[in-house]
DNA sequence: ACAAAAGTGTTAAGAATACACCCATGT
DNA sequence: ACATGGGTGTATTCTTAACACTTTTGT
């Protein structure tokens, strides 16, 4: 109605994935000011004709060479007010948490440098970009305990242990093998695949797979 | 950077109350087209000068006379993209949940009407409001599950009874007596004020207080 | 033969569920 | 005296937590 000029709508993406059994986080440089040379989330304006989910699309791609599409999972984290420090005025910025495995940014026309950081050793963000990772982080946590969304993290096929690995480097504890073996085939969201994972020296591993990579929903939590 | 149009930006509320023993929401019926005289959840447009949370605040008071020092707790719900049906462009909105007790919303100059609905019983709103609302009971139903958010829909001293039905209220299932009172108590959240609420014809309840009124986690989930 | 990760079971404590009767008051 | 909601305990099942050794492979 009438004349209020409401602020701008940027989009942010948070996307993690696992190097080295550590959570990490995609991080593109900032190619101008304000922060230039700074890390900082992928993001960017959300473009009036563009949903924030069409727009976070596009900016990935376009600031990280990461597809949507390598994601296991995409999802609205939060929306957070007046980008601090942006002195191009208030703005809301609508945050994305997406997740995914063996992602490997590539440099594009508009930035340079984009790379996954270890969410332990970030370096001092522009923006307010390290309490959002931190955020997020806090959600994953939650999310991993209620629901198999696990599954994003890891390849098609994995072994218990990688498994294992995962939560731990989620929930940044160590668990007990045999309790979160018993617990985790409880919950019948995987199986064997029959193969096995040869390669080190030592006894081979089992595969397995996920009954379905699409987010669901557990009866009881788990950890 | 340049010169991009994002979408307007509005604000909605979902604000719960109980009623006799049902979860209700708080409607105001449109003053204008689009979707003249329809019931709508409160909301506007937000101002450049505002945050959402501020606008929200404000829109709140200007619509349905509440403000948000009545409620127990309000928080950031949800950002919802295109507002479906809206004629006025593209928007996102920003929709925050409020949870309160004791509301008696006013006509104001802007709205002259505006009331508490059972969520059992709504009728087709404005927008996509009906979905929010239905959104906005799930995420609440996780809410009192594993925090003590609860408290936001007591008086300040109440009984086990009372307790009880608003949970049932929310969660839409009937819970066993003394399994919840056992498992309720056993959380720590809650004393025994050593007044009584005498009234009815039978035995007088105990009125029992939150050791807290603010947000808390639960280690162990309830129900 | 040794190193390295895979795999496996039992016991004890705590939590969840199912279930029925007496108590204190108002009328 | 009776109607109404308040208040209480036990037995069973299920879940969680703690804990250590054997197996299979590569070198």
């Amino acid at each position: 109605m009438d004349e209020v000029k409401t602020p701008e709508v940027y989009v942010d993406g948070v996307i993690f994935q696992l190097i080295d059994n550590e959570l990490s986080v995609l991080l593109t440089q900032r190619e101008r000011n304000p922060f230039k040379d700074r890390w900082a989330l992928p993001g960017g304006l959300d473009p009036i004709e563009e949903t924030t989910y069409k727009a976070m699309t596009r900016i990935l791609v376009e600031k990280t060479g990461v597809r949507v599409n390598q994601l296991g999972i995409i999802e609205q984290l939060y929306t957070f007010d007046t980008v601090i420090g942006n002195p191009e005025g208030p703005a809301v910025s609508v945050v994305y948490l997406g997740i995914g495995k063996n992602i490997t940014p590539k440099a594009t026309q508009s930035h340079r440098n984009s790379q996954f950081f270890s969410v332990k050793q970030l370096p001092e963000l522009a923006f307010d970009h390290n309490k959002i990772i931190t955020y997020a982080h806090q959600r994953l946590k939650a999310k991993v305990s209620y629901t198999n969304v696990i599954f994003a993290l890891l390849p098609q096929l994995f072994t218990l242990s990688q498994l294992q690995d995962a939560y731990q480097a989620v929930l940044e504890e160590v668990l007990d093998k045999r309790n979160f073996r018993k617990k985790f085939l409880g919950l019948g969201l995987i199986h064997p695949t029959g193969e096995f994972h040869m390669g080190g020296a030592h006894r081979p591993a089992r595969l397995y797979k996920f009954n379905k990579l699409a987010l669901q929903y557990l009866s009881r939590g788990f950890d």
